[in-house]
Formats: C-alpha cells, sequence, structure tokens
RNA sequence: GUGGGUGUAGCUCAGUGGUAGAGUCCUGGAUUGUGAUUCCAGUUGUCGCGGGUUCAAAUCCCGUCACCCACCCCA
C-alpha cells in the first residue's frame, strides 16, 4: 500500500455531478418499467464461478478472461457478476418464481469485468436489466424493446441511439447453419484471422461480426443463415418484425449481428451510438430460451435486455444534456443565532408540505459568507430570516439566479408561494 | 495481455539544463442585513515516485507507478 490511499485499479469514483446524472438515467429506467408493470428484484454482486461458467460460456471473453475470481475461505470460487442475467435466471429458478408464474423482472447494479479501461468502458460498470420469463412470442420482445426506446425518448437521445435486430432461429435452425458455416470456413482456414480460427472449434456463429476486413471479406460468398430458418423460426422473426412496425420503432437488421454471449436464440436486438468513443454499444438482449434448462430449471422461455447506464450518461454528455447538479433548492439563513429554533422549523415545514430541497446553513460565519454559501449550493433562493423578519413573522426571499429584487411575505403563506412559483420555475 | 499519450498550484495548463509560472479557484478588503458581477491585495507547490548524469535537472538518461486513449472484447 502506498503512503497515501489510492483507488483499485480501474475502480471510479463517481462525483455529486456524474452520480445525479447516473440517477437520472437509473430513476427513467426505473419509473418506465415500474409503468409496464415489471417487478423489482435485487441480486447479489457475487455469485459461484461456475454460475458464469456455465450460464454465461467459459468461452466468452466476460467469463473466460475478465472475471474478478478469488476463493472463499471453504475453497469455494467465487466471482464478482460480469453481468446480470444468470443470476437472475438462477435466482428465478431457486426462488421457485417459475412455478406456475410468468415473472417479469428487471435489475440494476454493478457489474464487473476485468478488462483495460478506456473511454466507456470500465471495470466497474453500471447496467439495468430487465429479464421476462414464461413467454414464447415476439410480442414480448417487441415490449422490452419499446422500454427501452421509451427511455430514449424520456431522455432525449432518441436520435442518437440505433436499433439493430437479428434472428438466430430456434436450435434446430441454427444447429444446421452453424455446421454450414463451418463446412465453407474449414478450408479457408489458412487466410482467417487467429481469432477466427479459434472460435472455429469454440462458437463459429462469432466469426460472423468478426472485425477483421479479410475474414469479412471472406465471409462475402458464405452460407446465409436466413437459408437456413425453418418455418416456425422464419415466422418468428417476421411476425417480430411487424409488431415492431406497428409501433412506430424503426430499427435496421443486422443479419451478421451474433451477441456475445453466447445463450441467444431467435431474436437478438442491439442499440450503438457514435458517443461512446471507440465503444458502440450501449445495450443488447434477445431471447434466450434454452438457458433456464441449462441452470437446472424445468424448460422455460426468456427473454431480456441489459443497458449499460454510464454509457447513456455518455450519449446525453454528448448531447450536452448532462444534468447541472444543485444540491437544494432553497438555503435557510437565519441572521442571528436567536432565530435558529424559528428557522429549523421553516425548514422542515418546507420539506414536508412543499417537496424542496432545504438545506439551512450551519457554522456561523459571516452575513455575506453565509449569502456566499447559499449561492455556491445551487439554490434557487435564499431565504432570509433576521429580528426584522421575526418580529414581523415574515421571510424574506431573495432569488439567486434571476435579477428579480427579494421579496417579504408572510411565514403563513409561503408554502403557497411556493408550491405556486417556485414550482413553475423548477419546471424550466 | 499489447500499443500510444499524459503526469508541474484545488482545477485547466505553459515552462527543453541556470531564481517555480499564467489563468482560474480560494482568502481578505472596498460593502458589519446580501451571493454572483466589478476593483484592490494576498496564499498556492514532495514539478507522480525512485535512482543516475551534471557545478546545476521540472527539463537529459534508466526504472517504476498512476491515469487517459486505442487494440481486443463488450454495457
Amino acid at each position: 500500500m502506498p503512503e497515501s490511499y489510492s483507488r483499485v485499479g480501474g475502480m471510479r469514483d463517481l462525483l455529486p455531478t456524474e452520480a445525479s446524472h447516473m440517477t437520472l438515467v437509473e430513476e427513467t429506467f426505473k419509473s418506465t418499467l415500474a409503468s409496464y408493470g415489471y417487478d423489482e428484484i435485487r441480486l447479489p454482486t457475487m455469485e459461484w464461478t461456475v454460475l458464469f461458467q456455465r450460464g454465461v460460456g467459459e468461452d466468452t471473453d466476460a467469463v473466460g478472461k475478465e472475471m474478478y475470481t478469488f476463493e472463499d475461505s471453504s475453497g469455494e470460487s467465487i466471482s464478482l457478476r460480469p453481468e446480470g442475467t444468470a443470476s437472475c435466471v438462477r435466482a428465478a429458478i431457486s426462488n421457485t418464481m417459475l412455478r406456475g408464474d410468468r415473472p417479469r423482472l428487471w435489475y440494476t447494479g454493478n457489474m464487473f469485468r476485468h478488462e483495460q479501461p478506456q473511454k466507456g468502458r470500465y471495470r466497474e460498470f453500471m447496467q439495468v436489466g430487465a429479464e421476462v420469463f414464461g413467454y414464447t412470442g415476439p410480442d414480448i420482445d417487441v415490449e422490452l424493446i419499446q422500454i427501452c426506446e421509451d427511455v430514449w425518448r424520456k431522455l432525449g437521445i432518441s436520435d442518437r441511439i440505433d436499433l439493430q435486430i437479428n434472428t438466430l432461429g430456434n436450435l434446430e435452425s441454427r444447429l444446421a447453419f452453424r455446421n454450414a458455416l463451418v463446412d465453407f470456413l474449414v478450408p479457408l482456414k489458412g487466410t482467417l484471422d487467429p481469432d477466427s480460427v479459434r472460435r472455429l472449434d469454440t462458437n463459429p456463429l462469432r466469426i460472423l461480426d468478426s472485425k477483421s476486413e479479410e475474414t469479412q471479406n471472406l465471409l462475402q460468398n458464405a452460407p446465409r443463415l436466413t437459408d437456413y430458418l425453418d418455418e416456425p423460426s422464419t415466422k418468428y422473426f417476421e411476425e417480430l418484425r411487424r409488431i415492431l412496425s406497428e409501433a412506430g420503432v424503426s430499427y435496421s437488421v443486422k443479419e451478421r449481428m451474433v451477441r456475445g454471449l453466447d445463450y441467444y436464440s431467435h431474436a437478438v436486438f442491439e442499440w450503438h451510438s457514435d458517443d461512446l468513443g471507440a465503444q458502440s454499444q450501449v445495450g443488447g438482449g434477445g431471447r434466450y430460451d434454452g438457458l433456464v434448462e441449462r441452470l437446472g430449471g424445468s424448460a422455460c422461455p426468456a427473454s431480456g435486455f441489459a443497458v449499460g447506464i454510464d454509457r447513456i450518461a455518455l450519449v446525453r454528455d454528448a448531447a450536452g444534456k448532462s444534468a447541472d447538479h444543485r444540491s437544494c433548492d432553497v438555503y435557510v439563513i437565519s441572521l442571528d443565532s436567536s432565530g435558529d429554533t424559528y428557522v429549523n422549523k421553516i425548514s422542515r415545514i418546507l420539506r414536508e408540505q412543499a417537496d424542496l430541497r432545504v438545506r439551512k446553513h450551519h457554522g456561523g460565519g459571516r452575513v455575506k459568507n453565509r449569502f456566499r454559501d447559499a449561492d455556491r449550493s445551487g439554490a434557487l433562493w435564499a431565504l432570509v430570516v433576521g429580528e426584522e423578519e421575526m418580529a414581523a413573522q415574515t421571510i424574506t426571499l431573495k432569488p439567486l439566479r434571476t435579477d428579480e429584487p427579494q421579496i417579504t411575505i408572510a411565514t403563513e403563506a409561503m408554502i403557497d408561494f411556493f408550491n405556486d412559483k417556485l414550482k413553475k420555475d423548477l419546471a424550466n
């Protein structure tokens, strides 16, 4: 340990301005998910390592080489969660939530991946996600997409985020395609990039979204997944697109899109933005009908999404919409200590009856410094009580953000005053 | 894991071998019942850390750490 304490590598301190921005994004998701009738679930920050190995897949980067893994005192391997879906599925199974019910759940929390940090990519980052269980049709997939589209609109970033969708078909279709793809690629093994050669064995579908230009050229003549979709899979995707269009959601189909985590089937979708440095993805999801069974539950279709809260905040930053943080709405100053009791009472009333953030001055000091502190707090108003006000049962209100003159009003009229005027100011 | 960049005042940065700097912020005063704005005055510091070269190092050399950006991959 160095002389002075520093952060653990890659961990961040989110200072009040950033923190309140994160909270804004989080709250928007929270209220939107609630408006669709989804229930919150809180999940542990760590799980047995095997859950992620089994649920996410050991050949994914997130699990294979980026997990924070250590042993607990019993010698069992534990990992900090690199994503939320596996935990959510585990929780749904182990709390018997899937017996006779079809839960629609959402969660939020910090995720951990030991990668090299850069813009939009952090070792600890915030995600919000939703998972729905027991629904087979594309209608619920579209609802998941719509929830996020609603959030983009509320946050004012719809025009900066693009939706891309694709289908992976059902298991049979995908296996048939996978075989055809491998047959096509094996003879070309010598010309593929090293990563793709490795994936030929582990996860050939992932070769499709390889970033290697040469590999992409080779793929020009590769078999196409759409040619291998069976009747039900084709219908599923057509239906999905129809409902999406009906809902007025614009999207593009990316035939080569395969999700990084390898439990998906049928619908897969991703949202992208240009505002993230070298990163582009703000979120994604899809259907994962086989995962519940894979993790020990009875077969149960499921679908979900995950969105990076940090990345949404970055998109808002780029749009010039980052929340300007104010600590409080009203800063209360008593000019001499004999007024403290009176001022405490006023502050409490304002907090309880006018739904205001009220910061009271503490620590004495000169009058001019009290007003200086009022200004720095970001408050819209300074509320001043001195001898004159106490004697007359009034308060003086000084606007700190406009040139309007200060006014003195009867204390008993203060709630009405704030509920009318201040609310209007806050709305702007 | 690999590459590039940056570390100097609380913050943003200038300073390529010879006294440690600017802007901003902060503190005080002009203004003892009024902030922000204006004017005046003042404080900023292990120059990331360790070693080396030199009469002399923020500056050159070696090492090291941290952060940023990018590869890879993803939220």
